[in-house]
RNA sequence: GUCCCCAUCGUCUAGACGGCCUAGGACACCGCGCUUUCAAUGCGGCAACACGGGUUCGAAUCCCGUUGGGGACGCCA
């Protein structure tokens, strides 16, 4: 997509805006980080480190039903995983706080009285229900549903005495004629007719605040520069550029972003699989090809052909000139590529922490930290983790290690085949003869005793390879040889919670079996 | 119904000022090589400018329309 001219001239014809750069992550409490919600976030934090500028964390939290606190502590530990620093806001400290919108209710209450006092909003006594039964007769009518403007010009007399006889009433916002209009920094140029806007209610009937309204007075006390946030949100930027205007200050700038969607082209829900960041911290993503891969959606880097990007990188590259307008689709197969592209460069070493879970859950390893074994599940995971996804998956292949399940082993199909046949069972019962006189394999032994059952039996190539790989391993493939022989003779010597067998002993095993 | 937004391979995308685009890269898929096997890896292949009109010597790129998709129209956020 080619980006509007002028977008391209405000971006490079504005001054340094270093250091001014003010954002913020606003999420609602209530229900878990999504991915979408992420890459929000994850945008903001790089316009911010892009920009030496200050990232914010505001919890708006109005919706006193659905939100919990359960949910604000996940959502701060989920940020942290991500990498995802914020400067101020819960949590931190900060000169615009506090940042809880709970919290704020009396400054909010402040502006109000301030835009009913100049009148920029008036008292509306019309009920709920009244309400809603006009919007139904509207929409049956296939009228457009919009508020009647009733209560705008109540005599001075009337509202006293509504007042005086307690009547509940909401303030909404004195919507003024004419166009409003902004230029968003990804969408460009959007305008409309003020008249399509309802008068916003600004303060419930119970004196609650709503959203926008929230949402304009906190964004101009934190003295927020840009407004990153979802495409949702784009019909709201009128009604809330309104509301500055109304309050007599300027709007920040604004850039929307596109929605997710899921493989099908509907918004990315539950039914697509995991969406939330706890789902896929759950699955043994690593967090930063989480970041690197939603960074790639919606966004691209100006130079082609490299896409893992480290944090660092993608700050430096990132850019709200070149985010896509388009909704993206979410597309696990490139997550996952992505992510098996980081554990692959990532050593064993530096994965056993983030994969010891996994490997405790499948009781493979005991509770409790063992440096011998650390060493060695380092080297496990090094020789399979080419075949992983995700971290979730080292437990199941790294079954290549332990002992055979039950008595008679588990033996694959592929390996009992070919031990079935005469001459490789042969190859197999040399091997393992001579593995009993040494004793225990190392790396040079094997090679040496294959030598010899070479020689012995004249089988050479894969006629000789295979069915010493079927006997130790019980399978037709695998991990080079060389490399889990050492793991099995030292496996058996560690004090792990499932055994692992000594090739003399998996020998034994599924020779004794055929 | 009214208003707003969007539209390049199956997916993510490159594409400023119209010519360098017989449209490039990545994922996925297919084939080949490497390897005692599998995986990894290397190389190669398949595959798109939604449609219709303009403007222009020339359009993926500009304009209009059509179609398709998304969103908003709350005392939700």
């Amino acid at each position: 997509m080619r980006q509007d001219a002028w977008r391209h001239k405000f971006m490079t014809e504005s001054p340094d805006i270093s250091n001014q750069v003010r954002v913020r992550f606003a999420p609602s409490p209530t229900g878990y980080l999504h991915v979408g919600n992420v890459r929000t976030a994850l945008f903001n934090w790089l316009f911010a480190r892009h920009h030496n500028g200050t990232f914010i964390l505001r919890i708006e939290d109005t919706d006193a039903e659905r939100s919990a606190a359960k949910y604000e502590r996940q959502l701060l530990d989920d940020l942290e995983w991500l990498g995802l620093d914020w400067d101020e806001g819960v949590g931190r400290d900060g000169s615009c706080g506090p940042y809880r919108q709970s919290d704020r209710y009396a400054v909010y209450q402040q502006y109000a009285r301030r835009l009913l006092d100049e009148d920029k909003a008036f008292r509306c006594f019309c009920s709920e229900e009244e309400l809603e039964k006009v919007r139904r007769e509207q929409l049956a009518r296939k009228e457009t549903p919009r508020y009647s403007g009733k209560c705008r010009n109540l005599a001075p007399a009337e509202v006293e005495a509504r007042i005086r006889s307690g009547a509940p009433f909401t303030l909404r916002l004195r919507v003024r004629p004419g166009t409003v209009g902004f230029s968003d920094l990804v969408f460009g140029r959007i305008e409309i007719e003020a008249a399509q806007i309802s008068d916003p209610v600004l303060l419930r009937s119970d004196k609650s605040p709503t959203y926008n309204f929230c949402c304009v007075v906190d964004d101009l006390m934190m003295k927020i520069s840009h407004v990153i946030r979802g495409d949702g949100h784009l019909s709201n930027t009128h009604r809330q550029i309104l509301i500055y205007e109304a309050l007599g200050a300027r709007a920040p700038q604004f850039a929307h972003l596109s929605t997710i969607l899921g493989p099908d082209g509907q918004k990315l829900s539950k039914r697509h699989g995991a969406t939330s960041v706890e789902e896929f911290r759950r699955q043994g993503y690593l967090p930063e090809a989480l970041v690197n891969y939603l960074a790639l959606l919606g966004w691209s880097p100006p130079a082609e052909g490299q896409e893992i990007l480290s944090a660092e990188e993608i700050i430096r590259l990132f850019d709200l000139e070149r985010v896509q307008k388009n909704p993206a689709i979410f597309d696990n197969a490139k997550l996952d590529w992505m992510n098996r592209t980081y554990i692959n460069k990532t050593p064993g070493r530096a994965l056993v922490d983030r994969a010891r879970g996994f490997f405790i859950g499948a009781g493979l390893i005991p509770d409790s930290p063992d440096p011998a074994i650390d060493d060695w599940l380092a080297r496990v995971i090094d020789l399979v983790k080419t075949h992983v996804d995700h971290l979730d998956q080292l437990p199941g292949e790294a079954d290549i290690v332990y002992g055979f399940e039950s008595d008679p082993p588990q033996i694959g199909a592929e390996a009992l085949e070919i031990l079935q046949e005469p001459e490789a069972q042969a190859v197999a019962r040399e091997f393992a003869r001579l593995v009993e006189e040494k004793g225990n394999l190392s790396p040079e032994t094997y090679r040496e005793l294959a030598a010899q059952v070479k020689e012995a039996t004249g089988r050479k190539g894969r006629n000789l390879f295979h069915p010493i790989r079927a006997a130790l391993t019980g399978r037709g493939s695998g991990p080079e040889l060389e490399k889990l022989i050492p793991l099995y003779e030292e496996g058996s010597r560690l004090n792990l919670p499932r055994k692992v067998m000594s090739c003399r002993e998996r020998l034994r095993a599924v020779l004794g079996s055929l």
